[in-house]
DNA sequence: TCGATATCTGAGCACCTGCTCAGATATCCA
DNA sequence: TGGATATCTGAGCAGGTGCTCAGATATCGA
């Protein structure tokens, strides 16, 4: 405990954001935060896509695909259609596609670094 | 199970990454996933701090903050230089800064639409 | 209507995360 | 050296996460 106990908080030293921003921001990255999530976000950077297509171009169970569908749902990084049987679903946002394809270049710079290799890429 | 169980993966339709690559990109997503290592990343934005300073204007614990500081260090996020007693931590790569500003804009966005208020931004 | 296919959903479980707590380590100064 | 301050670290715990499993729901075609 302790912790510094004076000073309350944010002063003038910028614009710090209220707690209820950093929430919002800290869940949109969440959502990305997870492998099967960030394959289906790519995918779907493509077009949009069935949850059958997804599921087997990502070696998931449909089952998988669809709780994670349900949650970038409910983050607001997908929509989805229904046409028949089929519920297609693609990216809600321009944003998400650059999140991406920002992280992907950090990785990059990052490994290029030499901490790692990078055949991947 | 069953999962459709043809077709084995990814075909010519774009340009998948490996697994790896999902991985690295997931974590660092997973590294901007928490709001107290989002505060700590949009504090160091302005400029390199101690953790004492972090922990004071987080209301957190330093030991909280060290523990998160050695995840974002160990994530290539920041990097820190020792001067007597205090560790002064800096983001370490411009990607995380443009990353988080993204994810604001993002939020700024979607709770434009008016599925929340926005007042905090 | 019936069967086949596609998707959704809740329960349950193994694993992971972020915090606190207690103590260790490091640096400065008298 | 000894005390004060700053930071780090491991253990442990409460809560969260992602998956599977079983079953529900929905749509199409015969």
């Amino acid at each position: 405990m302790a912790a510094v106990a004076g000073q309350v908080t944010n002063k003038g030293e910028g614009a710090v954001l209220s707690d209820r921003a950093y929430n919002a921001i800290a869940e949109t990255f969440r959502a990305l935060a997870d492998p099967t999530r960030a394959r289906i976000v790519h995918l779907l950077s493509f077009g949009e896509s069935s949850v059958n297509h997804l599921a087997e171009n990502l070696t998931v169970t449909p089952s998988a695909v669809s709780h994670q569908l349900r949650m970038l749902r409910q983050m607001g990084l997908v929509r989805f259609r229904r046409e028949g049987q089929l519920a297609f679903y693609a990216l809600d946002d321009p944003h998400v596609a650059i999140l991406f394809q920002e992280a992907r270049e950090h990785v990059s710079d990052y490994l290029q670094e030499g901490r790692k290799s990078r055949e991947w890429l």
